[in-house]
DNA sequence: TCATTAGAGATATAAGGAGTCTCTAATATC
DNA sequence: GATATTAGAGACTCCTTATATCTCTAATGA
């Protein structure tokens, strides 16, 4: 069980958005070199992200992304969401009454997501940007 | 991102064994009717189990599988590190020098782990038994 | 008009999950 | 000792999902 690639591209494409001087476009050729990917494949990711409402989208010359106006409540939970969908971890199909192992695993699950909530993108952005390291500059690979 | 089916049978199968008498042992064949597996298949899961230390096998007629000595201890992780692994579940293999995002998501899956490691399998089964539910009685399904 | 960019759709490939079949090894019972 | 029973290992099939590419369309600035 782990998370997909996915999940990785969209953490670092939101990190990489959100430190860009405000209302600035960022293409997905930018985005996708950055990461060395595929911009078609970074594509997919980030119309799911837009979706999402998380950033937003302008089509044409000189158009490309930028992060959403609600973007000082972003949290890693909101873009984990929007890449991995938001069904339960443990998902037995049957749903007995009272069932205990369902109340165990999903309250441990609760406690991730509760966790990955209260964590905001800006505040680790922020933190990256006053370290100088490869998160602030772009360079993550 | 899911949790395998195997965790889920395994998890049935160690409240099953867990509620046996001390030292009884029960076949595979019963286990598997139990939640209308094929035996071969729950068997590679009852392997896995067993290498980990969970449960005790005894081959040969008359034989099967009992819960270990230290049934006190088991928690819900421990059987889930058995059949899923223990990697992480954000495994970016590049590992940058003080990642934040790392850091975050590595926190937010430790609170998780934390949770399925203080609920112990005991302690559930005795539950379900004081509620004579169908978790104790073998019919989960 | 034309270059540029997002977005949708079809398709291809690889990996892992789920499950079956067959053979081997160990053990109780007769 | 022979036989039935049971755990366990290995090869194999089938299916779903992740990953990725290619092509076409739509929108927009210059
Ligand atoms: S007891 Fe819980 S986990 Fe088991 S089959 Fe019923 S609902 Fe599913
Ligand atoms: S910054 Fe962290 S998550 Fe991103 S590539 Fe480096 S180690 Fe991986």
């Amino acid at each position: 069980m782990r998370y997909s690639n996915a999940t990785n591209y969209a953490l670092h494409t939101m990190v990489h958005l959100i430190l860009q001087p405000r209302e600035s476009l960022v293409g997905v050729q930018e985005l996708a070199e950055m990461q060395h990917l595929s911009p078609t494949y970074l594509s997919k990711i980030l119309t799911k992200l837009t979706k999402a409402g998380l950033i937003e989208s302008t089509p044409g010359a000189k158009g490309g992304y930028k992060i959403s106006r609600t973007k000082h409540e972003i949290s890693f939970l909101d873009v984990i969401h929007a890449t991995e969908g938001d069904t339960s971890l443990f998902d037995c199909s049957i749903h007995h009454e009272g069932c205990l192992i369902e109340k165990v695993m999903w309250q441990a699950e609760e406690n991730m997501k509760s966790e990955l909530k209260s964590k905001l993108l800006i505040d680790i952005a922020k933190e990256a940007e006053s370290k100088q390291n490869g998160m602030a500059t772009g360079r993550f690979f």
